[in-house]
DNA sequence: GCAAAAGTGTTTTGCGTACACCCATGC
DNA sequence: GCATGGGTGTACGCAAAACACTTTTGC
């Protein structure tokens, strides 16, 4: 029936031109934790039509450098970040997203310990937004953001990774917190607390919180010995609260 | 400190038009289920330098194209499918991923009825290969096979996916052997059979296999009422096997 | 009557959840 | 001594998992 004509990469390129007007940006929800609130990092939008919107952090991807490099391109850029996880969530390629032409989007989360980068966030238009008092942000930003939240939600329940939102020290009562903060719920100390002891992600490090107007309670770090050799896509199959 | 420029949407549209030389295209896993087996439907590369090895169906997303849209043409192209179940995984952007130029490509997979379709592939380059038996795949499509394998088995504990793969009536042994072929595990009969109904996800058809050369099993239907309402993201949280 | 798969219940075990009181510290 | 959060244990209910025998049909 059809026969199918062989080409070369050389004729499938040329022959293709035309589909080479497309643009691809990555944009990066990058959550923070604050005062017992989950934040995300938002830049004031540069574009005159929507000056009042604040926008998620991303840039349009080089011809020449990988999606992923990209996104890691864009965290060091704004908040002088390396190192920091990253994880891919979902494309989002409507024909008429953005008003610039066409442009697809991958969108990309990432968690980082606000404390030990404020300073480079002093003096330029780039603000920490507590997820609950978010207003409309431009473009489709909006749903973009709300898909990270929910894949960020899915995936605390499974995977360690909230310990990229904590410093290196913390309490069971700041991980409780940072716990209720993304999954919007109260949870039980008991259970919790019971959960992480079983699930040995936690080593205790024999100190306590300072300057507490209260009992201090002991201080934890992440058991990373635990996940060695483990990627991120790894490691399913423990519910964690 | 950095003083950011205001620009218009026009201005951003000229300044980047060096971005736009990136083509972007949509590689559709299409999953099957015959004899027993999980299988993917393949297509051989017609580019000259790939000529032995089998490929993903996909194809460039047109400028004016969804990307949702495309993957959508691809599947009716190539199948005749329209209304399949369609889902999005993945994201591959890696510079050198595909030998005609910058070509990042979203995954998606889809899981169809093989004994709907079966004309309609009669005659050309596509073939249905089972999972276990496909070797090297053209360019990254076997990391981007692996992905889908991955997802799809992550979802079908939760989400009642599986029934796009089966005929309207089907029995709870096909079903069980489903999900069988999915998970590469063997599951416990009575355990599979009680879970199912206690979820209420099956309509008796009160009617019986034919031609089976053994004691002929009921016949059931998905209870698609149960979820009306419900789109693909929704309906999370009920453990399946 | 034999092969092959259908159909069926009970028991055990682990996990999630609910729940209340005393303790240590700062002020 | 009082306010604040730290720290601890038990009991219940449900769901997962393990497990074997009888029934029905085709040949």
């Amino acid at each position: 029936m059809t026969t199918v004509s062989q080409k070369t990469v050389k004729q499938l390129k040329s022959e293709n031109r035309d589909y080479f007007q497309i643009a691809i940006s990555v944009d990066c929800v990058i959550f923070g934790f604050e005062n017992g609130e989950l934040k995300v990092l938002l830049i004031r939008s540069d574009l005159e039509e929507y000056k009042d919107h604040w926008t998620l952090l991303g840039d349009l991807v080089k011809p020449d450098e990988d999606l992923e490099s990209a996104s890691y391109r864009v965290l060091k850029e704004r908040t002088g970040l390396m190192d920091v996880f990253l994880e891919q969530v979902y494309t989002f390629g409507d024909v008429s997203r953005h008003p610039a032409g066409r442009v697809i989007s991958t969108a990309y989360y990432s968690l980082v310990n606000i404390k030990d980068h404020q300073l480079r966030l002093a003096h330029n238009q780039l603000h920490w937004h507590p997820i609950n008092e978010i207003n409309a942000l431009a473009f489709d930003h909006t749903k973009i953001l709300n898909t990270c939240i929910s894949q960020l939600q899915d995936k605390i329940m499974e995977h360690p990774i909230v310990f990229n939102l904590l410093p290196e020290k913390f309490s069971l009562r700041e991980l409780q917190s940072l716990y209720e903060a993304i999954l919007g719920t109260k949870l039980d100390r008991r259970n919790f607390r019971k959960k992480f002891f079983l699930m040995d992600w936690l080593v205790d490090m024999n100190e306590v919180e300072q300057d507490v107007p209260h009992r201090p309670g002991k201080l934890y770090q992440f058991n990373k010995g635990r996940f060695e050799g483990e990627n991120t896509e790894a490691s399913k199959h423990a519910q964690v609260v």
